[in-house]
DNA sequence: GGCCCGATTGGCT
DNA sequence: GCCAATCGGGCCT
């Protein structure tokens, strides 16, 4: 299963779209279906955190395959990645957006309101109940799981959002047949799978 | 030690 | 569309 997150971030990160992402957290389920994430790489991506080597902050970005990589975004949110590359090569796809499969009581719960429960990055993690405390935990844990799609969906890259760094990168992937998040940009790609 | 800025969000003009 | 919230990392002085 492992397999499913082993590989460079750019590989894995449209992998990735379609997949259910289950976590039970203190013995309370809930899922999403993933549809946009981010891939970020390591000294070749300006944009990653793991650009410039590791610091205490982004070192779970060295882990093997299959970690979690979390922190802390404009001191307010958290983010969460999933690691790619063998341990010591950084490499995280980031896990922007979602379709609540599972679970919308306790999501609705944990958001604080009854929409825009997964539809960005800190909602999806605040949604899942994932927070710093789940940095650098493992897919293997039992508190989080990977299912690969029961059908494949068409995948769009785009640019990355919210960066100011490597811009014009196409390393954001989106499910091409949701209602959900797209963007104005147009330099839009299919990606074959 | 100080300053700037960020892989964001939500509320208000 | 604009902007505050909030804090750690990185880069200065």
């Amino acid at each position: 299963m492992d397999d499913l997150v082993a590989g460079t971030a750019l590989d894995v990160a449209p992998r990735l779209i379609g997949c259910l992402l289950t976590t039970r957290i203190r013995g309370v389920s809930t899922s999403v279906r993933l549809i946009e994430v981010e891939a970020y790489g390591g000294s070749d991506d300006p944009a990653s955190h793991a650009y410039g080597g590791p610091t205490e902050r982004n070192r779970s970005m060295f882990l093997a395959a299959g970690h979690l990589y979390v922190y802390l975004s404009y001191g307010i949110h958290q983010l969460v990645n999933i690691v790619t590359g063998p341990e010591g090569e950084p490499g995280a796809v980031l896990l922007r957006a979602g379709e609540p499969v599972e679970g919308h009581t306790v999501m609705k719960q944990r958001r604080g309101r009854g929409d825009h429960l997964t539809d960005g990055p800190g909602k999806l993690a605040q949604a899942l109940g994932l927070t710093l405390t789940h940095d650098g935990i493992s897919l293997d844990d039992g508190r989080i799981s990977l299912t690969p799609p029961p059908s494949i969906h068409p995948v769009r890259a785009t640019p990355r959002i919210g960066i100011s760094k490597a811009v014009e990168r196409p390393w954001r992937f989106v499910q091409a047949d949701t209602a959900a998040p797209d963007v104005t940009h147009t330099r839009c790609t299919l990606v074959p799978r």
